[in-house]
DNA sequence: ACAATTATTTCAATAATAGAAATATCGTTG
DNA sequence: CAACGATATTTCTATTATTGAAATAATTGT
């Protein structure tokens, strides 16, 4: 893989998490890069408009929000779901996600929201662990089993709350029972009070593993609640399908 | 500037512009790069998730869009405006549009489309020559003189229609006016039958030169009509200055 | 099954990159 | 406003990552 590029999305990944807060003696430091290197890649970046500095910290640049807005995913696949979202939650008054496999993560494309007032506070374009959330496990239950395996095999299973599946066997166990019923359920796994049913999405056409979730208040998450989401989310399904017949 | 990065943007760049058409051979040729170069900068940019590969022709990926939606001039500025721009749609019935300076062009960041039926086919991340077009020549107004002068004088005066200002002298004159009256107008300048009203917008503490704009059908905009549009333009830039105070 | 095209790997030559050090610039404080 | 400290930028050489020709493997179409 070439260390220059590598190294670019490095800085740029980098930068992203922390826009505004690092200088170029900061990031030399914090990825260990030499001082001369970093400061080159930051100019050739900004040049490009894929930085912006702004006294003398970096930000992403307009040149990444272009290429952004460009993205298949995102004009094709969001653009043609979100209407139907949108619906969904507006019947269920919960907050609508969807979210796809990136590397060994979820990503939230959309998001709608309800009219309640908790909210998660993740937003589009964040990505989210597989192993404890609604989307992610319900991603991992339909990825092709040598991948799955793979990804069970090397996710560092963090207990995030006191709910959070920390054992491989048991998170495989929860997979079975997703294959069985079609759907996921994150009870309070990535955050105490959030509970979150999902259900696989799959876009053969677009290489596309992803999910749709409602999520809120572990209180107003009941079986029947849950029966009843689980349909919803299943006809919203239906519907997204057929927009790629 | 750095070679490496330099070439793995304008491969991503010219995948942007053609989603799905181009195999490693073809972007070879096209970017008269060496195969094996091509090769892998394609092949490490699909392991980082910019770009996706399906059926051997080049995606944006993932990674892309996670970056884009991160992307302060995105979620900060835009998010804010966006309401007021809604707000602004829903009073005039015109297509509200947001851009800014990216280079020399002006790129889309935001719009909100008016219930009528013409609409302009630019979208969201696409960009726009300066030289005419509404928000183009509004952000020309605006510039440091020494950074405006330098763009209008390499810009590329191509007649798109037959309205399109060709002479530079004309262009020039063309900006002081707008820099006397506070507002610009493409007058078929870009397109046929398209009217665009537009006011500058200088968000001085994120290094922002933009501008809004009404757009719409040229029959619709008399002189009456334009200026209750640069009222409104205005009144809708007082709102977003107070937002970012 | 064969040809033709395309993708991928190998490998030596080289040019682009890395990094040390020097210099310039900026910001702060006495 | 001078002098310091920190940071950014430039210069320069050694070296390493990159390049590209050529060989090989994999696809695709006929």
């Amino acid at each position: 893989m070439s260390q220059s590029v590598q190294r670019a999305f490095e800085i740029i990944r980098k930068i992203a998490d922390h826009q505004g807060e690092h200088t170029l003696s900061d990031l030399s430091r914090i990825l260990q890069m030499n001082k001369t290197t970093t400061f080159r890649y930051l100019d050739s970046l900004e040049k490009l408009d894929i930085l912006e500095r702004r006294r003398n910290t970096y930000f992403l640049g307009i040149g990444l929000f272009e290429l952004g807005a460009k993205v298949d995913a995102k004009t094709s696949i969001v653009n043609s779901i979100h209407p139907i979202l949108e619906d969904l939650c507006l019947r269920m008054n919960e907050t609508v996600n969807l979210a796809r496999l990136s590397g060994d993560q979820a990503t939230y494309l959309d998001k709608v929201e309800s009219t309640r007032g908790m909210q998660m506070k993740a937003t589009v374009g964040d990505k989210l662990p597989l192993y404890c959330t609604g989307v992610g496990k319900a991603i991992l239950s339909i990825l092709p089993p040598e991948q799955s395996n793979q990804l069970v095999k090397n996710i560092e299973l963090k207990a995030i709350t006191s709910h959070t599946l920390t054992d491989r066997g048991a998170l495989k166990q929860a997979l079975d029972d997703i294959r069985n019923n079609g759907f996921s359920i994150d009870d309070e796994e990535y955050e105490f009070g959030l509970t979150c049913v999902a259900v696989p999405l799959r876009l053969e056409k677009y290489n596309f593993f992803g999910a749709i979730s409602l999520s809120g208040q572990t209180v107003r998450f009941s079986e029947e609640d849950i029966s009843r989401m689980v349909e919803a989310l299943k006809t919203a399904r239906q519907r997204i399908l057929a927009v790629f017949e």
